[in-house]
DNA sequence: CCGACCATGTAATATGTTACATGATTGT
DNA sequence: ACAATCATGTAACATATTACATGGTCGG
């Protein structure tokens, strides 16, 4: 469902084509949603024939056709009716923590090279992450700045503090991996080296 | 693809039938993977069918049939060949985060609402993840203590350290969720307050 | 003219959710 | 007897991934 909603929204802050949500959405870098552009364009046909948004096509050079798509009214009370609504949590899937739970037979080397990529994972999310933000926060954002100009002051501070909490907030969530990842690599040497030590003082 | 591992996961620890996994994962309580029988029952055909896991049929009172299914010499060397390998991270994909960046539309309360909702969720989901790595710690549960029992000394260390690890981390990630919409709430509630003070300034 | 990127599509497959379906056992 | 729970299945639908496919534009 969500990604329906997430065209919605990106089509809020202006009209905007199918291409263009392929750009945000596909590979995912640092947003909140991903999909592919096989989703995306059949996603887009369907949100038109249900009137939330209305495309017109356009013509790039001398014959490239271009669909550019904006939110309908009908659209627009939908995107609020579902931003209203309480989130709904889906349930939860870890399979970074499931590999980790059943790693114990392979030992501790494996392990380590397991946490490391965690947290080389997670330090490259929150620099992209971080960088995202700076650049919406400073008003570097093009597609932001159009929302901003649709606003009231008043309208402007709420728009800029929900970006910075929800890109902020998944920067902290990279932190807390990464600092966990962190003391699992500590506790993990620590274990290693006891029984190291164990070893040899048996010898 | 994790499905198939979380089942052979779990039988890794001992025998058991399609409706144990069940009682695991459906509902999903506390664990890293979520899945409904419907997918858990048809899944483990398919496991059986390749080699990985093999079924034996027993009756329960009179004519109640029930598969106990077990790990195969293949699917142990399946599921270490998984646990080895570097994790692979999908697309990040945050509907909650995704609703908040576009409730911008919404004023204050109902932002504050999904803060609140958030905040609920993550306390409650703190509780027990922390409740179920009490248990395991202190030797509550049943299938972990079969698993202790087939290793070594050192390898039961490993075995508790990373469970520990697994359940904390996710203890982690919720506190952090929980520091993070507290401080939002506060922010919000700093925003809104100045707007009416502002607005009452102005008559 | 060629490579990078723009722009859109379909098909096959895999995964996940919800609903429909059946029957047995156990404890009260 | 009745309810709760054990135990397993199928079907329909929704969502997501990967592969196959086509053609245009723009800058060097």
């Amino acid at each position: 469902m969500s990604l329906r909603y997430a065209i919605l929204g990106y089509l809020s802050s202006g009209s905007g084509s199918g291409y263009d949500l392929v750009q945000q959405l596909d590979g995912g870098l640092g947003w909140f949603w991903a999909a592919s552009h096989s989703q995306i364009y059949p996603e887009l046909r369907r949100l038109e024939s249900q009137g939330l948004i209305a495309g017109t096509s356009t013509t790039v050079g001398e014959r490239l056709e271009k669909r550019i798509y904006s939110l309908t009214d009908q659209g627009a009370d939908e995107l609020r009716a579902w931003t209203s609504k309480a989130p709904e949590y889906r349930p939860n899937r870890d399979p970074e923590r499931l590999q980790l739970i059943f790693a114990d037979d392979n030992g501790p080397d494996a392990i380590r090279r397991h946490l490391e990529a965690h947290l080389e994972h997670f330090r490259g999310r929150r620099a992209q992450v971080a960088e995202m933000r700076d650049r919406i926060l400073s008003g570097g954002n093009s597609r932001v700045q159009q929302r901003l100009d649709a606003k009231s002051e008043a309208g402007r501070e709420l728009t800029l503090l929900l970006r910075d909490l929800a890109y902020g907030g998944d920067m902290q969530r990279a932190d807390a991996e990464i600092a966990w990842a962190t003391d699992a690599l500590a506790r993990l040497d620590r274990l290693a080296h006891a029984e190291g030590t164990a070893r040899a003082d048996a010898e």
